[in-house]
DNA sequence: CGCCAGCTTGAATCTACTCAAATCTTGTGG
DNA sequence: CCACAAGATTTGAGTAGATTCAAGCTGGCG
């Protein structure tokens, strides 16, 4: 079949939430015809409000976004990242209010999300995936509060890999990383100017390659045993 | 009406999910049901172990419980606390796994979840549950990620205060913390001599006041200006 | 070609940590 | 009801990790 390469955008969005629990054709074929009403956004762009009423949830097909939280002083913390795959502004009941801002990294390309009642294994998908999200959450809090920096990125770019993993972005070694140090550095809680030495400590020590956009871990399985690392399993 | 201080643990878990979204008549009755049944546990037992299957949810009738992470080094990070009318364990689809360890801070009493399926302004207040639960989670990274100890403390006191105020636990000055420093440094990603630290000088400047178990706040207004501090919000 | 965003480097400073010991509380058994 | 043990808080001195501020560099793009 070559319906996969027919729709390049929707694959690792529907690899991605295949890999969370097995989906029927019914949830398969609703993924595909709401990608097909797929709709592009530039970087930069708010796609979710802190304090505004949600709309309806869509998913994110294609280009990563961040959950932010901006305080008053104007420092900003990221809350976390949305990838290919996941579920943005999914609250299950009306006229939620939203506890962040959404922003859009890269391009994105967007699609309202099928509605669960479509098919019981869509709706498991939702639900783990929902689940999957809050875990991330719980893994951000374990970081920021009981991690130093090294410890911090490592975590950070391993989970990243992981999560990237699951909708077929990243390979053992290797995957796009589009975000600036200083974008690091409000996930992590650290400056710029840190999470730079860091980095080229890590760069140093043979743990790291970056290169633009353009991670490679050398020795995954290596950094995974020595940062105790573990992937976030729900189900 | 005197059923309420005929079941007086009830009061105060119920208080909180009716705050959440007025419940009908089913609902409270169906509550009220459930904690005749309620089970008292002693402080420090497992209520929910990380990387078990999740039993039945709970509802939190009275005590504090906290949902706590450990490091492979001993490391340990509280992800938050869970305090009556509180629900733990929910999540939407079967066999899930726990992704953090609840652990009874004082004497706690539970009971089952009565069903959300009984009325929906009960699966309702579930839901906003749940998104206020989140929402909490996103609070605590950007306490860890972007406030110094001061600011830390000060917006962990004032969450908990308004948390506890909607089970009516908590006047305007004051509440009951149930907490060590040590338990307290634990959720802040601190050491308990950095938080006994600034405890003292919170002290010292009157923001502040600790005796035992006891929080006296004697300006919240004031506080909650000076910290930019803003109450969660979902609906 | 020049601008701008992002990256890199250095020096000084500060916040929070570590380690160690003293004191204060609280609960328990005799 | 006291004595003791265990837990919790307090204090001090020295250190480490991260921040701040400032300046210089680099590469991509209009």
């Amino acid at each position: 079949m070559a319906s996969i390469l027919a729709v390049p955008a929707m694959a690792p969005a529907i690899r991605r939430l295949s890999a969370l629990t097995p989906l029927d054709d019914t949830a398969t074929a609703a993924l595909r015809a709401a990608a097909a009403r797929g709709l592009g956004q530039k970087a930069r762009r708010e796609l979710l409000t802190e304090g505004q009423r949600l709309s309806e949830p869509v998913l994110l097909l294609e280009g990563w976004a961040a959950r932010v939280r901006l305080l008053q002083d104007g420092r900003r913390q990221f809350i976390g990242f949305a990838l290919p795959g996941d579920i943005i502004g999914l609250c299950g009941f009306d006229n939620a209010i939203s506890a962040s801002t959404a922003v859009s990294i890269t391009r994105v390309e967007t699609c309202p999300l099928p509605d669960a009642g479509l098919s019981p294994s869509l709706a498991r998908a939702y639900a783990i995936s929902r689940a999957v999200d809050e875990a991330h959450l719980m893994a951000q809090i374990t970081r920021l509060g009981r991690l130093n920096a090294r410890e911090r990125i490592i975590d950070l770019l391993l989970e990243l890999r992981h999560r990237l993993s699951l909708a077929a972005l990243a390979t053992a070694e290797r995957f796009s990383l589009p975000l600036t140090q200083e974008m690091l550095a409000d996930a992590l809680g650290l400056t710029a100017v840190h999470v730079n030495r860091m980095l080229q400590q890590a760069r140093r020590n043979g743990e790291l390659e970056w290169t633009g956009h353009d991670v490679r871990i050398p020795d995954p399985n290596g950094l995974i045993r020595m940062a105790g690392w573990q992937p976030t399993v729900v189900t």
